[in-house]
DNA sequence: TAAAAAACAGGTAAAAACCCCTGCTTTTAC
DNA sequence: GTAAAAGCAGGGGTTTTTACCTGTTTTTTA
């Protein structure tokens, strides 16, 4: 197991660059390049015609549009991981969005290089992904951290705002697209009372109307699915 | 730099979990402990009397109260990891909950560890933290995956729906908490034309109201920030 | 170039927002 | 243990905003 080649896979449009990528990783006595592909439309039918799946995909972001639809890194991303959940999907990338890396992440990437980091960085990275399943760097916890919800320090604004079980369950009946009707009606009370624990959820909330309630509502985590 | 000794902080209540800790850890070449703490309430203070902080902290996520108030690994996290930025924050705990694990993140954990792992993955967690800034196990990466929003293509549904620019732009203006007449002005058009667009809205996203409208945003990630 | 889609706009009724206010009950604090 | 505070329920009325309908003009695109 642990003499066994990792294999590799590349997509990337850039000839020069994937040659040049190949060569690096022909050096590395555990790992082997098994499949290239220079988009993203044909990747999945290669695979499927493939005897052995490749242990680690080297996918770049910025795939090359097929005559007028775009198929970029990370929707082929999402197919290799839905349809290959073995296939650990690593992405290359010219940029360093965090909002990105954070979608990428979520979209099953198992790691996220920039192009310009140096040879052993992605041996490291794939060596990472396969034994450890993924491959996150400082600037990519970074961005999903700055990505993971944006609700800073929930408790302490929830405390602080003090809402009532009562407000907070008309909040959630807001959110539910019930008007003040039909609310007092789940409620066996007066749609007046609606209204005036919707007023004091304005106040307390700071917002100026029933979107700012919803967006406050989603910030802190009290939909009802 | 490579020969410098990583210097750990240890944060639990255990006191046996914490001197074998401590007795492992010993064993390592370059890492050295220097710093410990039974609770979370004293941590802060040790580290501003610390001549030298260390480099990565090791903290029980279940930490004792303290009389009445809690004090946990996660509100300690949150504070280390603003307070003192250059230390890394490593996260033990028994549990293995993805929400849990997502949030820590969030607050500004480096990594997270179960404590029925080996020795060798802690010597590889303090390892990784230090040089590479994070250690992100696939335990880790899932739980961040399921915490990233939910994972349905945004782009195909949005694509069904065909919402025009003009319908986006004026949908994140609602979501902004603007009325129509805002909208009109900033737009210089009528307040009945945005009327028009809003209705439009609502019947291609299925809304009954401007609610309805709000949630379909947040699901797309159509908010400006 | 014809058809489709988007942008625009007016009228009307319903709903929400925003004020004012009175009681009653439960919780909290001194 | 009593007083104060907070939560809850209810009411009246006005103004603003939204929801829903209709239609026309302009722009896209097949």
């Amino acid at each position: 197991m642990a003499d066994q080649k990792i294999r590799v896979g590349l997509v990337e449009d850039q000839l020069l660059f994937r040659q040049g990528l190949k060569a690096i990783l022909a050096n590395l006595p555990n790992v082997e390049v098994m499949f290239e592909s220079a988009d993203g439309y044909s990747v999945v039918d290669k695979l499927t015609a493939c005897p052995e799946l490749p242990h680690v995909l080297l996918v770049d972001l910025s795939l090359p549009p097929n005559g007028k639809t775009e198929y970029n890194g990370m929707q082929l991303t999402n197919d290799i991981t839905l349809r290959f959940p073995d296939i650990k999907v690593m992405i290359l990338s010219v940029h360093n969005d965090d909002s990105l890396i954070a979608q990428l992440i979520q979209y099953g990437a198992a790691g996220y290089l920039v192009k310009d980091c140096n040879p052993q960085e992605v041996y490291d990275a794939i060596q990472s992904v396969h034994t450890k399943g993924s491959y996150i760097n400082e600037q990519s916890l970074k961005a999903i951290q700055n990505n993971l919800g944006k609700r800073h320090k929930p408790k302490a604004l929830m405390a602080s705002l003090n809402l009532t079980k009562r407000e907070v369950e008309i909040l959630q009946l807001i959110c539910q697209q019930n008007t003040t009707e039909e609310i007092a009606e789940k409620l066996f009370i007066s749609a007046k009372t609606v209204d005036g624990h919707r007023n004091n959820l304005l106040q307390k909330t700071g917002s100026r109307n029933t979107v700012g309630l919803v967006l406050f509502a989603v910030s802190q985590n009290l939909l009802l699915k």
